[in-house]
DNA sequence: CTCAAATAATTAGCGCGCAAAACATTTGTG
DNA sequence: CACAAATGTTTTGCGCGCTAATTATTTGAG
């Protein structure tokens, strides 16, 4: 058979992860967050009151890429960043109340756009099993 | 259970997704190709002399974002852009002899970094396919 | 106690994806 | 033939991921 594009599982998981985040975009548009900004306040919901050290950790983002997103939601109110008493060069990011209570309403976005697709639950979740698996592979071999 | 960000979908495939762009770097960088563009590359050489708007809907990109990297393409002598003797608004992208040399040596990337992780081909290929479906389903409802 | 090494965060620069607007050309209706 | 609509590409502006360098602070060896 003639090969394709789509025989490379770098051009598949590039395009769904972008499908994935086009996707969101209008949904996320009402909470004035982007994508990037939404994954990072998801780590935040789950674990308040870290440094950026850990957040980088918990999002697997680089510190450097991880800095301009948490300043951008701290503009919003969504965030504050304060430095830690016990280690200066530390920050503690917290969520602010207007953060906290986003966390609500963005949880209905995953279900509304598992509402319009028609894959199977556990297609979904063999997907989602599989990439942290490849992930941490590669994360482990580089 | 306690909830984890890995729970998520959007989380996974999109560290999955910077995870692979990462491990790609290194062995992109003998090539001098980015990984963005390595995957127009991969594209052109399945298909070379392609317009513009076809390469956008092979790769599954905005015109916008592959127009700066087509250039940048042309710029390191990997292609050419002439503009269609049958319709000034096209463009002919058309591979070079150096962009067309690349395709045996980039072949073997694939290979080497399957070599460094320790995931069956079979999960590779399923997770590959649920990719497919995935940014298939969400680009048919947005 | 001093200071090199380590740590935490920030900044700078680059490449890229996206949406929207703009520009140039072609098409097809009236 | 005129011109509005459509098409193809480019440009602009924004947000983000990454690497590397920089800055500020802490740690621990000597």
């Amino acid at each position: 058979m003639k090969p394709q594009l789509s025989d490379n599982l770098c051009f598949a998981l590039y395009t769904a992860s972008n499908a994935l985040t086009r996707a969101y975009r209008p949904l996320l548009e009402r909470f004035d967050l982007t994508y990037g900004q939404y994954l990072v306040m998801q780590a935040l919901w789950l674990e308040d009151r870290v440094s950026l050290t850990e957040l980088s950790r918990q999002t697997r983002l680089d510190p450097g890429s991880l800095t301009p997103v948490v300043k951008r939601l701290e503009g919003k109110g969504m965030l504050t960043r304060t430095v830690s008493s016990e280690d200066e060069r530390r920050k503690v990011i917290a969520l602010t109340e207007t953060g906290q209570a986003l966390q609500q309403q963005a949880a209905a976005l995953k279900t509304e756009l598992e509402q319009k697709t028609d894959i199977d639950p556990e297609v979904i979740d063999t997907l989602r099993r599989h990439c942290l698996t490849l992930a941490d592979q590669l994360t482990r071999v580089c």
